[in-house]
DNA sequence: GTTTAGATCAACT
DNA sequence: GTTGATCTAAACG
């Protein structure tokens, strides 16, 4: 599973016009993963228990981010494409992510990463072997493993602790890790109905 | 029960 | 100012 999403690292993303070079993904285990959306087995997440090299989009804060299907079937394994550098299509790029002032923020972050691919929910489900607007492709040449860094995912609150997340050092186009901020609390879910004062 | 839309807020640039 | 596998609430089946 982890091999899995180390194997991205490096791969081309094409989306809408737009390549990336893919140097950040998090590695996600399905129902052995609390943080996972296919934890629980619902419609919604099925795509994950499906076939491979799918891509399960979901939305967030308006924004959208995206994940490719890894398997085995199974599992509901998925790999979350946290953020990559642009290879091609860069003014298509830019175009679509007007706020990024540099380059490499293209596609710093899923959200954006997404924004910059014009990757929606409309592409959920789709094949990313065959000729469509959203296609994966093999890594041009074999990345380094001395270059794959690892570490804790960002901005999880379940399973914060796993080292889950895969990214290529000397690459601008990473994020920086971030906790999230009610990571590793206890779930209480006990009201405290703090009354008005 | 599940899914979608909007709010929230700390960390990043 | 921007971003985001969070959180809550409302709509749906």
């Amino acid at each position: 599973m982890l091999t899995r999403a180390r194997e991205l690292l490096g791969c081309h993303l094409v989306g809408h016009g737009a390549t990336v070079m893919i140097t950040e993904v998090e590695a996600y285990d399905g129902v052995n993963d609390p943080a996972s959306h296919a934890f629980t087995r619902t419609p919604r997440s099925e795509i994950m228990y499906g076939p491979p090299m799918r891509l399960y989009v979901y939305r967030l804060h308006g924004h959208h981010c995206a994940n490719v299907v890894t398997g085995p079937t199974e599992s509901a394994s998925a790999v979350l494409i946290r953020a990559g550098r642009i290879v091609d299509g860069v003014d298509t790029a830019r175009e679509r992510r007007l706020s990024a002032r540099d380059d490499d923020a293209l596609a710093r972050g899923p959200g954006n990463l997404t924004q910059a691919l014009g990757i929606t929910i409309e592409d959920l489900g789709t094949d990313l072997r065959d000729p469509s607007p959203v296609t994966l492709r093999p890594a041009g040449a074999a990345i380094d493993a001395a270059r794959i860094l690892s570490g804790p995912r960002v901005g999880v609150r379940r399973a914060a602790e796993q080292p889950w997340r895969f990214w290529l050092a000397d690459e601008p186009s990473v994020s920086a890790y971030r906790r999230h901020p009610r990571a590793g609390e206890a779930n209480s879910s006990s009201s405290t109905s703090s009354s008005n004062s």
